[in-house]
DNA sequence: GTATATTTTATAATAATTCAAATATGCAAT
DNA sequence: ATTGCATATTTGAATTATTATAAAATATAC
């Protein structure tokens, strides 16, 4: 679950890029302590309090190229932002709608059943389930 | 569920907003001929078409007024723009990541079942499943 | 070390959406 | 029908998230 700086080089060298300084933050924060769900602006933040100096254009590319090579899920809750999570296995969510948290739910607990029949000539790409939840005011 | 213009009228009425001629036209388009997935750019340019000159910031105001209003529900399937569906009652879609194109799943066939509990202090507001399907290349 | 390819970055461009001020309009009272 | 008022709409600019561009910096292969 918690990658060290050898095992995070690895990583970054076998998805074919090079590990550069501005990529090596962004995946010791990402992938060095477990699970995690980032916005772009929220990874970008976090890199420049460490001190190292990223541009906001860096970290899109990175998030991007991430994904592409499967080591970052989008997970799309928020149509006014974008978050990708580190946790690549197939798994739902859940989001408070109030402060922007998601959360992984549990693999294994929820299920899916029934899915009808898809539309003509059309194959399944992934199924995402999102628990909405919210604060009630009491 | 199709609704003649009596209808809308008593429809916008009821929402506590004004039967404006540029309401009026949007609420033809939305709800006169069944249900419908409409994205904000989409209605505007639909609108424009009959000759009615509405700005797209009334587009915006009047679905968000209409969400608003529980006549729409807005469905978060793709980060860069939002869908807005006439459907109302609980139910899941499927989206077509190529076309962009987005179909209700008829309800009661498929379910999700186990829900975890919910992070502490919090109730749920909605489940959203989204089906996502791609025409593969053959 | 040098050449080559990749990466970073600043800045500009774009797209979706929101905002604020000026204007127009629906509606109730006449 | 006309008027006055409250609210709705328009407009264009502002904002936000994101993407594109192209020059400079850096990593890697030789």
């Amino acid at each position: 679950m918690s990658l060290n700086s050898a095992d995070l080089e690895k990583k970054i060298r076998d998805a074919r890029l090079r590990p550069t300084r501005q990529r090596l933050a962004l995946a010791e924060l990402l992938y060095a302590h477990g699970n995690r769900h980032v916005t772009a602006e929220r990874l970008h933040s976090e890199v420049m309090e460490t001190g190292v100096s990223v541009s906001l254009a860096t970290i899109y590319n990175n998030l991007h190229q991430f994904t592409s090579a499967g080591l970052l899920r989008e997970v799309v809750v928020d149509s006014s932002r974008s978050y990708f999570d580190t946790n690549v296995t197939p798994h739902h969510h859940f989001f408070h709608e109030q402060t922007g948290a998601l959360e992984d739910i549990p693999k294994g607990a929820l299920s899916v059943q029934n899915i009808p029949s898809l539309p003509e000539g059309t194959e399944i790409s992934s199924v995402d389930v999102i628990v909405r939840v919210t604060t009630p005011r009491r």
